[in-house]
DNA sequence: AAGCCCCAG
DNA sequence: CATTCTGGGGCTT
């Protein structure tokens, strides 16, 4: 196939153009890398991390034997009769490291940080790059190999991204030796003009490498992609049968198809347009900042329930450590909905499908009273049997093959009088004024800038509790003024643009 | 707002 | 029979 002349359809430009700096980070093997982390005589060893019957990942030494994702315990025990398995399915912790990370990344580098899964961040450096000298060389891989002789022939863009990306490699470089120092975990980079194709870039490379892309490169990257169009982020494997079932698999196929067709696969003009800019290496989503997590749900995969008896008892069991997940996040914010979900196995259809039922939240005692479990579980045990019930009839037979139950809708704790913001909002006030931002780093506990430490060391341990969860939503939405110029940290790397 | 579908790791 | 255990967003009602 020739691929020198890929046309592009004109509704296909970015409004964006390469404007933007953006760099994705993505750790290694991530379950296994914190694995371990907290378990050092691990390394070296082959090892696979369990959740079921199945190694939902291993770490390298484990894939040099041909263990990989997603494999069943039994196969990767024969592929590797060595192979330590610890189990994971309790992602708790994976989840701390995780934070770990992001927390580091939007911190130190920019406001811009958007989570994907628990191993992977986008982070907009557009701003941090402005701010950097122009003589910056490429930090790490480059894509395609070809710079010279390109660049030579005059293929480079020339509307500055060039450069920008250069910067934006060692800025990858310095986030990817910040989280190795301070988390402990090995990441690999990519770095790109928007969030696709630094996603894309960066699995180039693997593990503990990262990887450019020039602008220029893109259409090359795209074309030797493996896996046709599902290897785009977002086209998932509904769209890709849908595709297939209009006679495109490849994403040349796809790049050659024009809108109308799309728009009579999907049925959706929009989602045609989408697709098709993807195609094309073409992606404005802004890297969207996540805050604080939307729900908080856990879910067992079960099998042999098919009594009411049965699933209510799990379904108190799993309510129960969702509380405990409640408290230890503690950012000061309560459920307003539980859900209750349930896959059944439909034998008529041959498929399993999940059905859920939500309802608003009974009123619960003080996050951190010593009843809390009981009463909340007290209180929440009924309802959650109202929708079972919904779901699933008394009458009929039943095989449930999970469940899972969720919190959503959570708001923030109501201010009274010896809560947090009767506390902070005069002080934080105070500290607005005369906030210099320099903020010699806190080397243990990290303080909300306005808070003494003295202060808050004197203090009962309930409010230093609401003062770090408080601090912590604040960090979340809040582009404070510390985090502003602490941004800057970054020229101690590199010099200011004169 | 409820519930389903699709996406992601 | 079923890849696990999550989490986000969009669409339809």
């Amino acid at each position: 196939m020739d691929e020198d002349q890929v046309m592009i359809p004109p509704d296909c430009v970015s409004s964006l153009g390469h404007s933007r700096t953006i760099v994705h980070i993505d750790a290694d093997c991530f379950y296994a890398q914190v694995e371990m982390l907290e378990n050092p005589e691990l390394r070296g060893k082959p090892l696979g991390v369990q959740q079921k019957n199945i190694v939902v990942t291993c770490n390298y030494v484990a894939r040099e034997k041909g263990v990989s994702k997603l494999m069943l315990v039994a196969e990767a025990r024969k592929l590797c009769p060595g192979l330590v398995l610890v189990n994971g399915e309790d992602l708790a912790r994976y989840r701390v490291v995780s934070d770990r990370v992001t927390d580091l990344l939007q911190s130190r580098f920019s406001s811009l940080v958007e989570r994907l899964g628990l191993d992977e961040n986008f982070v907009d450096v557009s701003e941090m790059v402005k701010a950097r000298t122009p003589t910056a060389q490429v930090a790490g891989h480059v894509y395609g190999d070809l710079v010279r002789e390109e660049e030579e022939q005059g293929l480079e863009c020339h509307c500055g991204c060039d450069q920008r990306v250069k910067i934006g490699s060692q800025v990858a470089q310095v986030m990817r030796e910040a989280i190795r120092e301070e988390v402990g975990l090995t990441t690999c980079a990519g770095v790109s003009f928007n969030k696709m194709l630094a996603k894309l870039v960066g699995s180039q490379h693997k593990p503990n490498q990262q990887t450019t892309l020039f602008s220029w490169q893109a259409q090359k990257l795209l074309s030797s992609l493996p896996g046709g169009v599902r290897a785009i982020p977002g086209i998932g494997r509904q769209m890709s049968d849908l595709l297939k079932s209009g006679g495109i698999s490849s994403l040349c196929d796809l790049q050659q198809a024009g809108l109308d067709t799309l728009t009579t696969i999907f049925g959706n003009r929009d989602r045609a347009s989408v697709v098709q800019k993807l195609a094309f290496g073409v992606d404005d989503t802004p890297v969207k900042p996540s805050g604080r997590p939307k729900s908080l749900g856990i879910e067992d995969a079960v099998k042999g329930v098919n009594c009411a008896q049965d699933a209510e008892a799990k379904i108190e069991a799993l309510s129960g450590r969702l509380l405990d997940l409640l408290t230890a996040q503690q950012d000061g914010r309560l459920p307003g909905t539980v859900r209750l979900t349930v896959r059944k196995w439909d034998k008529a259809t041959k498929e399993a499908r999940r059905e859920s039922r939500q309802a608003a939240m009974p009123a619960l005692p003080p996050l951190h009273s010593e009843t809390f479990r009981a009463s909340s579980l007290a209180k929440m045990m009924p309802l959650l049997k109202e929708l079972f019930a919904k779901m699933v009839p008394d009458k009929n037979e039943f095989h449930l093959t999970l469940l899972g139950v969720a919190f959503t809708n959570f708001c923030d704790r109501k201010s009274g009088k010896g809560s947090i913001s009767s506390f902070l909002q005069p002080v934080a006030k105070k500290a607005r004024l005369d906030a210099t931002g320099v903020e010699a780093s806190t080397s243990h506990v990290l303080l909300p800038p306005e808070v003494d430490r003295d202060v808050f060391n004197a203090l009962p341990a309930e409010m230093q509790e609401e003062i770090l969860a408080d601090w912590k939503n604040r960090q979340q939405t809040l582009p404070s003024p510390t985090k502003a110029k602490k941004k800057c940290t970054i020229n101690d790397y590199f010099g200011k643009k004169k």
